[in-house]
RNA sequence: GGUCCCGUAGCUCAGUUGGAUAGAGCAACAGCCUUCUAAGCUGUGGGUCUUGGGUUCGAAUCCCAACGGGAUCACCA
């Protein structure tokens, strides 16, 4: 129970001693208090008027009466124009922060809901290198399966390559034409930027060859016969691809559980389409076309075999979907897809509704914005398209460069270092990226480099190396297990009286006492940008805390276990709550 | 034109089902390292929450309209 939870219940309680009126809790507006008030939360109580019959100061000091005489947890209260502020006592704060100790590394899963849930991501094309656009959607994807996953749930990560299609023969045709046999081996360049520089020269080919676009086509049509010779190209070029992608996969700490190749699947759906013909839900026109009517929902109609009898990406979509929920009998399948397809999705939902799947509305489309620079949109034709491989690259040397400047690493091994600064690039990188809600589109701008200081990865990870650097110092850093090592001394703690908290530690155990919550409201909402909130303001507050407390100086035995406890937690939350974020933190910076 | 999304400080973003005087970071300015890591801490300035109505004890939040910006509506994916 969330001391809200608790406070709405003894509320309640009151209102039915006092006025003799049932009211359900869970009704009962309870808030953290604003700092410029006395007290740990606030109850609400203009809707409570109607039952007291009383002006709102007095009905607040009724209820905060009874809840001081009656409940030993409450310490205090004031009421101001209609909030009644209450103060939770010092004991229960204490037990608070034993409790989440005690409950070690179960306190960052929340209870199995034995759901099974899939979720997309990545999906990228096979003719040019991943750029920042992608990157937001592997690091949400990535993000959003480990919030399902702390969420009780079973994951399954997946993605679907588009490895086929014009755009694929593009980049083979302009190979073959225009590329003298180079290859990632003979060139230097990572397999799938050449292929991207393929796709860039095939663009210029047709601009002054139009006609080229036929030998394309020729190109495709020999590809779907099974060509030997077009095979061949296709399985070489795309093995680059690939062999491209999985650099930077691992650069950016990403993996896959299930990956689906597009060349495998774009022929499945069809018989869904005959299904729903003959259900009376599709209609055929003359020319052999198949649409659905969605005209009734507010829409189009929309294509779902051409009339040639193939099929659309519409089609494809809706045989892959039936597929994955049969195989893997999901829950429910996230898809981790740009708003620009929003239009797409609703029609895919709408489509499979109507051929009677009743698992159509557990498809949920995450629907994030597109990541823009100052001058707009990314366009590749214009070259503005910030590279995936780039960017890493760059946040590497950042970090770096910050490092030596400040000098405290001297005595590490150049590897150490060289992990280190990887680690702090790709967290300033992941901090940037899933701070702001997904749903709306995000502005980077490549002139002004992703920050180190303030409201950023690197300020969480630096909080946490501070944190470790003390405990080392205390010498409650041993094992590698987290967690472990602090029960005997949170017992010695209880043997020997628990100290009191001060106001500041009071605000700590509070905030470390919302990560369930936060963890709950962040895998709802698919939002990381929860969890990064939560750590950042978590940090601040230790950061403050730490500025004017002494914790290895103190005399107090008891109290300076009671401190370097808090300290510990507060470093494992931080973790665990960055680790949602796939961002790790450094035992020292 | 139809549908949908967005508009909060100079810039980038928070703001949980409507709650007290709208918050952070960056940038600017002024302080704090003989004391557990200064990638930190403290302070100052900065706002008609695009505009106008409505709903009510109470609106950045809900409803309507206008203005501004974006996405989408392919026998592309």
């Amino acid at each position: 129970m969330t001391p809200e939870q608790f406070i709405a219940a003894k509320a309640a309680e009151a209102v039915k001693e006092l006025y003799n009126a049932e009211v359900d809790p869970a009704t009962l507006q309870v808030q953290v208090t604003r700092k410029e008030f006395e007290g740990d939360y606030t109850l609400v109580v203009f809707p409570l008027l109607k039952i007291s019959h009383a002006a709102p100061d007095a009905t607040g000091s009724a209820i905060g009466g009874w809840l001081l005489a009656k409940c030993p947890e409450i310490s205090a209260f004031n009421s101001v124009k209609g909030f009644l502020n209450l103060s939770l006592s010092n004991l229960y704060w204490q037990e608070v922060l034993q409790g989440i100790r005690e409950a070690g590394e179960s306190y960052f899963k929340l209870p199995a809901t034995g759901k099974r849930i899939m979720v997309e991501f990545s999906s990228p094309n096979t003719n040019k290198p991943l750029h920042l656009g992608h990157i937001r959607n592997n690091l949400l994807g990535d993000s959003v399966s480990r919030l399902l996953s702390a969420a009780g749930n079973e994951v399954i990560k997946s993605t679907l390559v588009n490895d086929r299609g014009v755009h694929i023969c593009k980049s083979m045709y302009a190979w073959q034409k225009c590329f003298d046999g180079a290859t990632p081996e003979s060139t230097g360049k990572k397999g799938d930027h050449l292929v991207g520089d393929c796709y860039v020269a095939y663009a210029k080919l047709e601009k002054e060859h139009p006609e080229v676009i036929d030998d394309v086509h020729e190109m495709l049509v020999k590809w779907e016969q099974g060509d030997p010779e077009v095979r061949k190209l296709w399985e070489t070029m795309n093995g680059w691809v690939f062999d491209g992608f999985d650099q930077t996969y691992r650069a950016l700490g990403i993996s896959f559980d299930k990956v689906y190749y597009e060349h495998d699947t774009y022929l499945l759906g069809k018989e869904l389409v005959q299904k729903g013909l003959d259900m009376g839900v599709f209609v055929k026109d003359p020319d052999g076309s198949v649409w659905c009517d969605l005209t009734a929902d507010g829409l189009d109609r929309k294509l779902l075999l051409r009339s040639d009898g193939t099929s659309v990406y519409m089609t494809q979509d809706l045989g892959t979907a039936e597929r994955r929920f049969a195989e893997y009998n999901l829950d429910s399948h996230v898809y981790v897809v740009g708003d620009e397809q929003n239009y797409h999705f609703q029609v895919l939902k709408l489509v499979l509704a109507k051929l009677g799947f009743d698992w159509a509305d557990r498809i949920y489309h995450l629907s994030y914005g597109m990541v823009e620079l100052p001058e707009g949109k990314m366009k590749s034709r214009e070259g503005t398209v910030v590279d995936a491989d780039d960017l890493i690259e760059s946040m590497y040397q950042e970090a770096k460069a910050t490092s030596e400047e400040s000098g405290k690493l001297a005595d590490i091994s150049e590897e150490e270092k060289d992990r280190l600064y990887r680690m702090i690039g790709l967290g300033a990188l992941k901090y940037f990226i899933l701070k702001v809600d997904p749903k709306k589109k995000m502005l980077f701008n490549p002139k002004e480099s992703i920050d180190f200081n303030g409201n950023t990865g690197p300020f969480i990870q630096y909080t946490h190396a501070r944190i470790r650097s003390i405990l080392r110092k205390a010498g409650r850093s041993s094992g590698p297990d987290r967690g472990s090592d602090c029960g005997s001394l949170s017992a010695e703690a209880t043997a020997s009286g628990s100290p009191e908290l001060s106001a500041k530690e009071i605000r700590i155990v509070q905030l470390l006492n919302l990560y369930r919550q936060k963890l709950a409201e962040a895998a709802a909402s698919f939002s990381p940008a929860v969890m990064a909130a939560y750590a950042y303001d978590l940090a601040k507050e230790f950061n403050q805390y730490y500025h004017d407390t002494q914790i290895l100086r103190e005399s107090d035995e008891s109290v300076r276990a009671m401190r370097l406890n808090l300290i510990s937690t507060v470093s494992e939350v931080l973790a665990a709550t960055m680790d949602l974020l796939g961002i790790k933190l450094p035992e020292r910076m």
